[in-house]
DNA sequence: TCTGAACGTGAGAGCGCTCTCACGGCGAAC
DNA sequence: GTTCGCCGTGAGAGCGCTCTCACGTTCAGA
């Protein structure tokens, strides 16, 4: 072998060699660095013809060590593979999330936390100050993060409305409102035995959705039939199972509103196979919009959610609670939109 | 307002109290956290007792500062929202990363650069050492972001076949080998008019999987015609324009190929509506087994790619170039698996 | 002319950790 | 009994940064 000799990787410059270069001191330079004011003009000119001569970046180990602040924030995504995977709701909130931190120069850790044990170490993580701040997606009602995290005064903001009594900043989409818009559109449309797939009955998303779903026909002055009402968990598999239910069990059916567009584009197939035309027959609306809405046969009808919004306003709610410790919690809900396409079209055959 | 009084948060123990705790030097302790051999048993005992009493846990800048390494890598994935958001390759993959990375206890730091600015930023944020090492998802041909990175000496491994000389370690899966078997399979079932909806040519990854739709016709002794191939991008919409294309201008095919399954989706979409009965009258298979392929009606034949495991592999390999810098770039190819189903069932009519 | 506030700058401590080196004690080898 | 080497431990330097405090200069006001 020839003398490969790999050189001696990155000789990043140091605040010190800065210094000396512009003959100011370290701690002129460093002031330079983060943009404080009591530093004259021509002083931080020279300073920065230094820094960029010798392409100085911060240590930010250093930096941190100091600070107690490591400008960078966890977020966690607790959710089994099947819904992470399928949904591409997570990328586009990350997404989101991503956006907004890079501009406040903020990092992203993210946690994929997937067994007991693996759960073990991240709580460890977040408590032990290794980030300023935590993003927690998608917990179930049953979820003791929020909890354990709040208790150690960890800053943090939760995705969806908590179940239960923790006070605790959270971003929402206004769940119940959207599912009574879809369903308040299938009314309008004419159908009267409008039926519902449900979420899962331990996410707060799938309970708002239901009561978004009663609400609507509560408008209407209809009766809630609790035979129309068939409990899915947003998966495909899921909703299946239950339009298969509410087709043997409630055969008269003119609609469904359900609580995923996986779970609707099931329902779709079910429907099909059981040669129900859609919309003529049984209309069907979604919910996510979600890229399969645009794919399924027909289009199908669905609730959108401002995702990527969703994930700046965590943000921006997180930073408020890393600067002012303790403040009180603050809860931002967003609104949806229906969007309407073939899978509602039309008006209800009579 | 009472007295609220946030209390003063994580009152984080150090190295010193412990080991005046545990009445032994702060190297002691710092040699028991790291696992030293160098420590009789029993003192050994006293320090974990110590540790768990103080409920201490290292502080990673501290350390970081004199190891001079992050314990945390970046996943930068640069991408078009568009196949972002409807592939859920990226989430998979990311998925396998963080499981393996969470194994050895290093931190994800994920980075989604969405506009030419963001890009510099990166580009800094990697160079400047705040990462051991990099894992580059989803470059397109032209991408300089490996050349400039393997010049400042930052450990890297990249997703996918890069298409010049940059000579990097690498992770893919066999899209050629994929394709090909996807092509015979439609062969096989006596199609002989296979036509094939390319991914875009400035991806290795489409180039790949065109190449090895040619091997498999040279295969079976089949002539190339190059009118039945089509260039797409990846995504619904090209998918549907490029079928369209392939039904104008040759009517006759009677299978087609598509390098993913959200072309091949299209593609099922734009047969139906041209009166074209899948699998009679034309044979589709897609790439990826994405979870539309279950969705589509008929369900869609499509290729597996390992993605959990391509993205362990991925920090395998990256943590062996963190080790030993400079070694001799690696090559990891991972081979496919078809996955048939309904569009591409039953023997081709004759 | 003197006082003192305002401002720009430098000196130096110290954040929590690792790691080198020195040292004392003990057993094996002569 | 002496020497040597090894092993377990402690002392202390120093990683690169921020931040407090002190200091010198300038300038307005009396």
């Amino acid at each position: 072998m020839a003398q490969v000799e790999p050189s001696p990787a990155k000789p990043v410059a140091t605040l010190d060699e800065v210094a000396r270069i512009a003959g100011v001191s370290r701690a002129t330079v460093s002031r330079v660095v983060n943009g404080s004011p009591k530093v004259s003009p021509d002083v931080r000119r020279t300073v920065e013809r230094a820094i960029d001569r010798l392409g100085y970046v911060p240590n930010r180990a250093a930096r941190s060590l100091v600070t107690r602040r490591s400008d960078s924030i966890a977020v966690v995504i607790t959710e089994p593979s099947s819904r992470l995977f399928s949904d591409p709701f997570f990328p586009r909130l990350v997404r989101g999330i991503s956006a907004a931190l890079s501009v406040r120069d903020l990092q992203l850790v993210l946690l994929m936390p997937h067994d007991g044990d693996d759960e073990q170490r991240t709580v460890r993580y977040l408590t032990a100050g290794h980030v300023d701040g935590v993003i927690l997606v998608s917990l179930h009602g049953d979820d003791p993060l929020p909890q354990q995290l709040t208790t150690r005064r960890v800053p943090l903001v939760v995705l969806g409305r908590p179940t239960r009594g923790v006070d605790v900043d959270f971003v929402d989409a206004d769940n119940r409102d959207g599912a009574r818009r879809a369903t308040s559109h299938l009314i309008d449309r004419g159908n009267r035995r409008v039926a519902t797939i449900t979420g899962p009955r331990d996410m707060v998303a799938g309970l708002d959705r239901l009561a978004g779903y009663r609400d609507a026909l509560g408008d209407a002055g209809l009766e809630v039939d609790e035979g129309l009402i068939a409990t899915g968990d947003f998966t495909q598999a899921g909703g299946e199972a239950a339009m298969e239910r509410l087709l043997r069990d409630r055969p008269d059916l003119d609609a469904v509103f359900c609580a995923s567009d996986l779970m609707a584009s099931a329902a779709l197939g079910v429907l099909h196979a059981a040669g129900r035309r859609v919309p003529d027959d049984v209309a069907v609306v979604g919910y996510d919009d979600s890229p399969i809405a645009t794919t399924t046969r027909p289009t199908l009808s669905s609730v959108r959610q401002p995702i990527e919004e969703m994930g700046r306003e965590m943000v921006h709610l997180l930073a408020g609670s890393i600067e002012q410790a303790g403040r009180v919690p603050r809860r931002i809900v967003l609104t949806t939109e229906l969007i309407a396409r073939a899978s509602s079209a039309g008006r209800a055959m009579p």
